[in-house]
DNA sequence: GCCTTCTGTCAGTTCTCGCTAACGTTAGCG
DNA sequence: CGCTAACGTTAGCGAGAACTGACAGAAGGC
């Protein structure tokens, strides 16, 4: 339930709600530096926050923000987590900004307000 | 100054911080809600404010935004003010996700690593 | 079993952001 | 010139988000 086709529809829940959440995932720098960093190499928690100079909980809090919108996957390996990106989750992304303008909402209302 | 090519680039703002800008202005739900209202017509603020619950400062603030990150245009007839949807800056927005794959920074990074 | 390593979670603080209400501004009409 | 209409702008407030520090839990070495 919740998916309205059989489409390319990854994961359960809506799709406006996912792309919201990857968009304000993305909104925050860190993050995006974060994503960028685990983009071509998979790496570990510890890794990953050696590289910026804020704490390790704000790291992973990122990551927690990172891996709910779907845009990066974890592996458990031992007492380690490994975060690699996902690029099927920028790649829905990107399509659903193609889809601002291919939703034709608003074509119908200007088509009922053309009417009147 | 400030461009490191002579790629797609449109303004002269560094390219990171146009994308930072159009990701937080997209973070925002009705602000993404503005911008499929502009994005096949032209309309009026009032026009759009009254489509919204919120008050016409919000979404004039809104707006603001949307502007200044480049994801929509402004061209004033009278004392109106038309705004459209600008799709090359989606365009570059889009164009910059799959530059966090082709830019290479981490994998320098990694071989950096991988020499010591 | 004990200690260390790697990591997530919780409580609290500060700062950012979106909202409202009142005011300022510009263009057009009479 | 006075008045109205269409907007943007500012100050202030409340909700939310990012950060820190202290604590909890799981895996591995000795």
């Amino acid at each position: 339930m919740g998916g309205t086709d059989g489409g390319i529809v990854t994961s359960p829940a809506p799709l406006d709600d996912r792309v919201g959440a990857m968009l304000r995932a993305l909104a925050e720098p860190r993050r995006r530096a974060i994503l960028r960093l685990v983009a071509t190499t998979e790496r570990a928690a510890g890794e990953i926050a050696a590289e910026f100079e804020v704490s390790r909980t704000a790291v992973s809090q990122h990551l927690t923000v990172l891996k709910e919108s779907g845009l990066i996957a974890e592996r458990r390996e031992g007492t380690r987590r490994l975060y690699r990106a996902r690029r099927e989750a920028v790649r829905e992304l990107q399509a659903a900004l193609d889809g601002i303008w291919s939703d034709a909402l608003d074509r119908a209302r200007a088509l009922v307000e053309e009417e009147s």
